[in-house]
DNA sequence: CTTCTAATACACTGATTCATGTAATAGACA
DNA sequence: TGTCTATTACATGAATCAGTGTATTAGAAG
């Protein structure tokens, strides 16, 4: 969880746009309540199933497959079926990491606002 | 930066909608491209005014603007006036440390995908 | 093969976002 | 005061997103 960076952020060269997105779609798989709480869930249960997730956030089906699609193709889920049901699984601990820095961040201070909006 | 938190997040209830929101909420400051720029220009330079920071990421000023001024209303900016100019300076340090990580990741790993959609 | 269940694919809709253009505000300076 | 500059406010339009409903696929079990 520690961070060393080679490069101090303070000196280096502006962000080009690329580099910016690629960041800045990184932040975006965690800038949504439901892919948090999935990511949570995940991060909390023990090899679940897409119904066993949806009933965990209390989503529709599609809903929960919809946004665990998004997150398999950026290659932050994987999945592996067994029989009729299909396990999600974080392969990608860039977004543990960022979550669980969130979740500390949340803890010991309350945000001003709720929302982005 | 180290992040020890007080409960281990495998172990914790499930988040809810409110919370979840909140964490989403400070990932969607840092989910676009122009407000990871602007952000990073504010961590670079030396107490830059509005024309600055256009001018850094090279943007209109009224984009440039519409950005800062979520930031300050988000609690993420704070701006203080000197004749004509405005300057901004970051006063929420979770964003700087979020930033951080990310640019950490981002240096020892090229991500997967570019964007989000 | 038939039927049932789990999950996904697809089209659709309402809401949100971002940059733009125009207009208005705040201060500096003559 | 009048004017210039820096910045913001507001409305607009294109693009994107999230959740819903319907239809379809993949496998299990009779």
């Amino acid at each position: 969880m520690t961070c060393p960076l080679k490069t101090d952020p303070e000196q280096r060269p502006l962000l080009g746009l690329a580099e910016a997105g690629e960041l800045a779609g990184l932040f975006e798989v965690l800038a949504s309540a439901t892919r948090v709480r999935l990511l949570h869930a995940l991060m909390t249960m023990d090899d679940p199933c897409m119904s066993d997730l949806a009933a965990a956030v209390e989503m529709k089906a599609q809903a929960v497959s919809n946004q665990l699609r998004k997150l398999v193709d950026l290659g932050v889920l994987d999945t592996c079926r067994h029989g009729n049901h299909i396990h999600y699984r974080i392969v990608e601990p860039c977004v543990t990491n960022l979550l669980h820095q969130g979740l500390c961040i949340n803890e010991d201070q309350v945000l001003r606002k709720v929302g982005y909006s």
